[in-house]
DNA sequence: TTCGTCTCTATTGTATACAAAAGTGCAAAG
DNA sequence: CTTTGCACTTTTGTATACAATAGAGACGAA
C-alpha cells in the first residue's frame, strides 16, 4: 500500500465512506490529485477502480460522480450477496479442512467476547466478523467467487451494515456463525446454505430498518 | 469507442482472444502500445480494464501476464455463470415486459434461420444468442447482476465455447430457448431458472468434450 | 422571449520524460 | 561449484505538459 495509486484508492474510498464526498458529487480528477498530494495519474488509477467498485459512476460524457444508491440498488445488492454467500457455505460445507474449522471457531471466540459487555466492541466484532466470512470463501475454494463477493461486499451500503446492528443482532449474529460451523463439522451442504442464506438476509433486514429511521433523522 | 484507451482495450482484447497473446506471456506495456499505435497511458487504462475481466493477471511484483485458465478455472466460471444466470431467469420470468418476450422471440426466429443450413452460420448464431441473453439479463432488472454476469460471460473461455458447439447442439440450444421463453409467458420462475441451469450446464458440457479433444489434437 | 450558436472555461484524455523498482547476469568470495 | 552482492537492463509508476472535448454563459436572430 506504499504506491501513490494505492494510497489514492484507500484515501478517496475512505472519503466517500466518510461521507466528505457524498453521493452524487462530482469528482474532479485534480482536487482530488490535490487533495492526496500526489498528481492526476495514480488519481486516474484509483478512480478507474473504484469505479469497477461501483463506489463510483461515470456519466456518459466521462465524468465521474459518487454513486448514489438507492433502495432497490440495496436490496438488489443484498439479493445477491446472499445468493453468493449462500452457494459459498454450501461449497465450504463439503471442502472446509479442520484447520479452518480451528481458525472459524478462534474468531467466533473473539467474536463472543466482542459481544458480552453490555457495550459491545463493534470494531473488533466488525474485524473478526469479515476475517470469519474471508474464511468461508477460502474454504469454498473459487476464486471467482471469492473475487465476486468481494465486489459485493465493499461496497459502501454492506460496509456500512453493521454500525446499524444492536446489542441483540450482534449476539444472534455470532449464533449463527455458530450454527455455521456445526454445520461445515456435518458437512451439511443444504444446512450450511440455509444458515448462510438466513444470516445475510438478517443483515439485511437490520439494515433496511436502522436505514429508514436514519432517513427519518436526516428528514426531522 | 473512438478513444485511444477503447481502442487498445478492443485490440488487446483480440489479440488474447485470437492466440496472438498465448496464455501465460508477459505483457509489457511499451511493447503494446507500439503495436496499438498509442502510448502507455492508453495502454495501461485498457490493461487495469482487462485485468479486472480476468484476461489479465498481476504477479505479486506488478508485472503482468495473459491469464491461464486451468480445467478447475473454467468449470469453476461455469458454475458460477449458471448460477447467476439460473437466478436472472427466475427474476425475468416475473418481471419481463410482452415488448422483452417479442424480442426474445425475434432473436429465436433468426437464430433458426442460423442453424437450419446443413452449415450453420455461426457469427449470425452468436450474435442473436448474445442479444437473447442480454435481454433475459435486462429483464432480470439487477444492475449488479448485470455486471457480474457481464465479467464472466465476457471471459474468454465462455467467448469461445460456442465455437464448439456442432449443428445437434446449436439446435438444442435453441429449443431451450424457445422453451425459455415459454416459462417467461407462463411467468413460471422455477421453471425458467431449471431451463436456463441446464442451458447453461449443456454448455459446459459441449465446451469441455470440445476442449478435452483439442487438447488432444495439440498434444498429437 | 426563446432558441440556437459561438466562444470561453473547465475537465478529461494522451503523450512524454523521468523516477523507482524489479529482474538479470556476472564476478568474486566462500 | 555454489552463493551472494553489485552493477546494469528492463519494466512499471508518477509527474507534467499539452490536446481534445464537454459544459456554461453571452449574444444575436427569429
Amino acid at each position: 500500500m506504499s504506491r501513490a495509486s494505492d494510497r489514492a484508492y484507500a484515501q478517496i474510498r475512505s472519503m466517500i465512506l466518510s461521507g466528505v464526498l457524498p453521493p452524487g458529487e462530482q469528482i474532479r480528477e485534480e482536487a482530488l490529485a490535490d487533495t492526496c498530494g500526489v498528481s492526476r495519474t495514480p488519481v486516474r488509477d484509483a478512480l478507474r477502480r473504484l469505479e469497477a467498485d461501483l463506489f463510483i459512476r461515470r456519466s456518459d460524457t466521462q465524468r465521474s460522480f459518487v454513486a448514489d444508491w438507492s433502495i432497490d440498488d440495496i436490496e438488489d445488492a443484498f439479493v445477491l450477496r446472499t445468493m453468493l454467500e449462500g452457494h459459498a457455505a454450501r461449497r465450504a460445507a463439503t471442502r472446509v479442512t479442520w484447520d479452518q474449522i480451528e481458525r472459524l471457531k478462534i474468531h467466533n471466540k473473539a467474536i463472543q467476547s466482542a459481544v458480552a459487555p453490555t457495550v459491545p466492541d463493534i470494531p473488533t466484532f466488525l474485524d473478526h466478523n469479515r476475517q470469519f466470512h474471508t474464511i468461508v470463501m477460502e474454504a469454498a475454494a473459487s476464486p471467482r467467487l471469492s473475487n465476486m463477493l468481494g465486489q459485493i461486499v465493499e461496497q459502501p451500503v454492506v460496509l456500512r451494515t453493521a454500525l446499524h446492528y444492536d446489542r441483540d443482532n450482534l449476539i444472534r449474529s455470532l449464533h449463527e456463525h455458530e450454527e455455521l460451523v456445526f454445520a461445515f463439522e456435518r458437512l451439511d451442504g443444504d444446512w450450511a446454505e440455509a444458515v448462510m442464506t438466513a444470516h445475510i438476509r438478517r443483515a439485511f433486514h437490520a439494515y433496511s430498518e436502522a436505514h429508514r429511521s436514519g432517513r427519518n433523522e436526516l428528514a426531522a
